[in-house]
DNA sequence: AAGTTAATTAACTAATGAGTTTATTATGCA
DNA sequence: TGCATAATAAACTCATTAGTTAATTAACTT
């Protein structure tokens, strides 16, 4: 990921609505209409959001009669991601507490598994 | 950390100068002079952008002399790091990369504090 | 006291961003 | 064909942002 990408990721995650429809996106696909419902503004403005995160590579649309539905596509949230790892050393002081966190997600995932 | 703050630390971080310095803080306290010096902007822009990380709180000033030593602050980035959690899910299919990440970094700290 | 260095403040310009309303495109349905 | 719905595009306003130069504050130096 270079600069500017990373700078436009940021600039995106910048504004609470466009991170309310990201939230949303994690629960599945939704379209346009869809994602404007709970916001106060027009569909239009909400359009230009989504325009601002599809650009970012946050989001992707297809395409399904008149409809869009757009999802949740992370990529440059792994390059936000990996940005950090910088760091983390700043206040992950104990690396054993990373190592009991990673190990405790697997026992989770390994119970939600069954 | 509130919505407000977020959006804050984002746009403070959506600007590859501000990034730059936040980088170079990590190798230890400067001054603005000093901070300034690689860019090819003014010092007054510098500052200015040392004033937006300062009120994202990603860095503090002190005062020596007639100089501002400015550091790192980690506590909004501490934020966005919590802020990725719920995304993580999306790309860590596998938790066992990150276990054995996790055990090789403690590996390497254990061999380094010898 | 006078001059130098470090940094901020003030005033301004140019570009960008978030929102609006109105118009247009494209699909589905009677 | 004609109409309703979904979404985007165009044109505009207002506020914010990044940068500039010039002026000011504060501390050290001679």
């Amino acid at each position: 990921m270079h600069g500017d990408t990373l700078s436009a990721t940021f600039a995106a995650l910048a504004d609470p609505t466009r991170r309310a429809i990201l939230a949303r996106l994690t629960l599945g696909e939704a379209s346009v209409s869809e994602l404007a419902g709970p916001f106060e503004m027009s569909l239009v403005a909400v359009s230009k959001h989504l325009k601002v995160l599809e650009t970012a590579g946050l989001i992707s649309k297809s395409r399904e009669a008149q409809w869009r539905p757009c999802r949740l596509e992370t990529a440059p949230l792994r390059g936000v991601d990996d940005w950090l790892e910088t760091y983390r050393r700043f206040w992950s002081e104990s690396l054993d507490k990373l190592e009991a966190y990673a190990a405790s997600l697997k026992r989770k995932e390994e119970k939600d598994a069954k």
